[in-house]
DNA sequence: TTCCCTTATATTGTATACAATATTATGTAC
DNA sequence: GTACATAATATTGTATACAATATAAGGGAA
């Protein structure tokens, strides 16, 4: 049950032949790791995948990019995003902070049937590992982190999650060395144990350790890897030489 | 020097019959309570203000709708935000927890221009209170507190600071009781002094009072006053009696 | 060949036209 | 007069058409 969508109800995320909007298609597209970095989003190209005229699409591209997952340059179209090392950090700081104030408020507000949501998406994430399906695993993850901001109960928190967890993604597509998400499991099930005694300390202690772990998988100094060089620098002046 | 504004850049804002966008004129009049929460925005009525066609009209509602300052009900249309005592108590939280983030990492960033730079903001605000210009006060003060995140140097902070200090704009307008926000000047002018110094301990403990008084200044417990009931009531079900 | 200029194509930006839904007005029964 | 049903209007949702810009292709000179 993807808590990542906003705007739509939950939904079985296996069937695609039902009619299903571009901004979802787009956002799961790039959180489950199908779109790489850097790639072009063609407007027209779009339209046909997805049975929709220029208007919806341009209208979900607008929001992917209001969510920083996507770039838009006048006139030159939109990119799937490609953080800079720079910028990853931010984004991982941002995370810090603001998750920490997340697990502070759920060890407050989680409920009994809280706590059996919470625990159901790590065992739907834990069964996506076991079946080697990284990607789904990887957005099951960020699921898990968005589920604990609503539980926490701060809509302002939730939104700006919604974004740093999908860049999150990006990030470990960009720079991360293969399983290091491996563990995810048993920090995820510690994290909740804690919010559930509503130890606000060894809550806070452990959601640290575990976006650490992101950031140590992660290494910034290498450039990053993207779709293709020439979209990459799509951006750059077009004055050469 | 308006930094509220992401897409373009700074312009002199006093001067109107230049051509400026809608998302612009929209926010500017949020920001400056020429729009009253609740407000009905018609797309035709701005298409004949602005000048410009329903598409675009569309696209600055539907990003003032992803930075939570207009509310977008399907096949009902625009209106200002309206904050619940709820939701508003939420948005000064998530502005305590990022902002004091923030005076943390500005206190390590912060360079000489940016100081000069931020005192003469506090100089424009300070004179739009003497003035009498509460509105355009009011307006600066939100800048103020979006360049230190811009020195800061953490773009999803700034990204995120966008709309809620917006918001915060909302529930001083609809919940505030006349000038408890006279105060301001002083309160910026010392953040910026322990911030210059690079005291980090000071810095915090300034800017959470900063955001306590904003919130002492407000009563959450009667009802919101908005632009009209009708319209303040447009989402509620059809099904009346 | 390589470079540069010109022309053709493709892609995005904006405005308009049409469809779907909601709101308001009108009229009739009670 | 009130309540309900129906019709007229207004407003939003979506698709298409046209304009502006960028990208790619072709052709001539050094």
């Amino acid at each position: 049950m993807s808590q990542l969508f906003p705007t739509q109800r939950p939904k079985q995320d296996a069937v695609f032949d039902e009619p299903m909007d571009a901004y979802r298609q787009l956002f799961d597209g790039i959180l489950s790791q199908r779109l790489a970095p850097g790639t072009k989003l063609n407007e027209v190209e779009l339209t046909q995948l997805f049975g929709v005229s220029r208007t919806l699409i341009r209208q979900a591209l607008q929001r992917l990019q209001l969510e920083q997952v996507v770039e838009i340059h006048k006139n030159r179209g939109a990119f799937v995003a490609a953080p800079s090392p720079d910028l990853a950090q931010q984004i991982l700081l941002a995370r810090h902070t603001i998750e920490l104030a997340v697990v502070k408020l759920a060890c407050k507000r989680c409920k009994l049937e809280d706590v059996q949501q919470l625990q159901h998406m790590i065992d739907l994430e834990q069964s996506a590992i076991d079946q080697g399906d990284m990607a789904t695993a990887l957005r099951r993850s960020g699921e898990f982190h968005l589920q604990l901001a609503i539980v926490a109960g701060n809509q302002p928190f939730v939104h700006a999650l919604r974004g740093l967890i999908s860049q999150t993604s990006l990030i470990i597509t960009m720079y991360s060395h293969g399983g290091g998400n491996a563990c995810a499991r048993d920090e995820h099930s510690h994290l909740l144990a804690a919010v559930r005694q509503g130890d606000e300390e060894q809550s806070q202690q452990l959601m640290a350790h575990h976006l650490g772990h992101i950031a140590e998988g992660c290494d910034f100094t290498q450039s990053p890897q993207v779709a293709n060089l020439k979209e990459a620098f799509a951006h750059l002046s077009v004055a050469s030489g």
